[in-house]
DNA sequence: TCCATAATTGTAATCATTACAAAATTATAA
DNA sequence: TTATAATTTTGTAATGATTACAATTATGGA
């Protein structure tokens, strides 16, 4: 038996060779891959592989929290507002707020190691009025 | 006199009607607009305005750090490691650094107004291989 | 007025993501 | 085993925000 085929089993995925494959190979670069990057990788073992499975298995695997999903960019927002502060997103309404909590600053373990230009700090969730307009 | 055209000129913005219309257009809206709302809002007064020249604008004065741009997706990157942690992107080698810190949980002021239910903190800089690979 | 420069426009290209229906595979029951 | 249903995978087309770029227009000084 093998621990990724029970670990799906368990969140009720059935393990496909191909989603096996997909699983391992997250398990086996943490370093935050691209959809681009899985579909290289494995489309010389799976030739006949789509990106759409690759979309679609990590779909699944978000959905059951096996997997999360690092969200850079989407339709550019603007802000007069330069000084730092932090944002909440409705994933309901869309609506965007802002929320007065400073991004922390790294610390001495980074602080060498990473010259910090710009901190994003976004909150993602539900907002009162559509928690309200829920049963 | 005008405060916005005073306010371009010391950053050697030329303060042409479409600018100061775009910049004015932010300061009274604060709700973080897109593009297109921009676009959309200024299309009636500016009726030949482009959208490129609203791209252009917003990249113009995010270059003078007047507006902000708030980067919300962009290709996705996926993580199998789901708690809580930071990352760091390198704006230069593009690349991705996990860092141990925990986004700061929402205080008693939003408690009960947002229900959080995933952070992203992200830092923007310079790796260290990248600074000493420059002059 | 003429000319150089800067600002603006419009269209086409790019590219990640999504939609969707067809094809292939697997499971289930007769 | 065979038929049938359900699931998985595939391939292609659509979407939509952003960028590239060349053409056009406006501006300001000589
Ligand atoms: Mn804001
Ligand atoms: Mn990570
Ligand atoms: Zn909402
Ligand atoms: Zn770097």
């Amino acid at each position: 038996m093998d621990a990724v085929h029970t670990l799906l089993m368990d969140h009720q995925i059935k393990p496909s060779y191909t989603r096996v494959k997909i699983f391992k190979y997250l398990q086996e670069h943490k370093n935050h891959p691209t959809v681009d990057e899985i579909y290289q990788a494995l489309t010389e073992e799976l030739p006949t592989l789509s990106k759409t499975t690759v979309y679609n298995t990590l779909k699944l695997y978000i959905d059951h929290h096996l997997v999360k999903e690092l969200v850079l960019k989407e339709q550019k927002h603007y802000d007069l507002i330069t000084t730092p502060h932090a944002h909440f997103k409705c994933d309901r309404c869309e609506q965007l707020f802002d929320i007065a909590i400073e991004p922390p600053a790294l610390d001495e373990t980074y602080e060498d190691a990473f010259e910090v230009r710009d901190a994003q700090l976004l909150y993602h969730g539900v907002c009162r009025s559509c928690q309200r307009s829920q049963a």
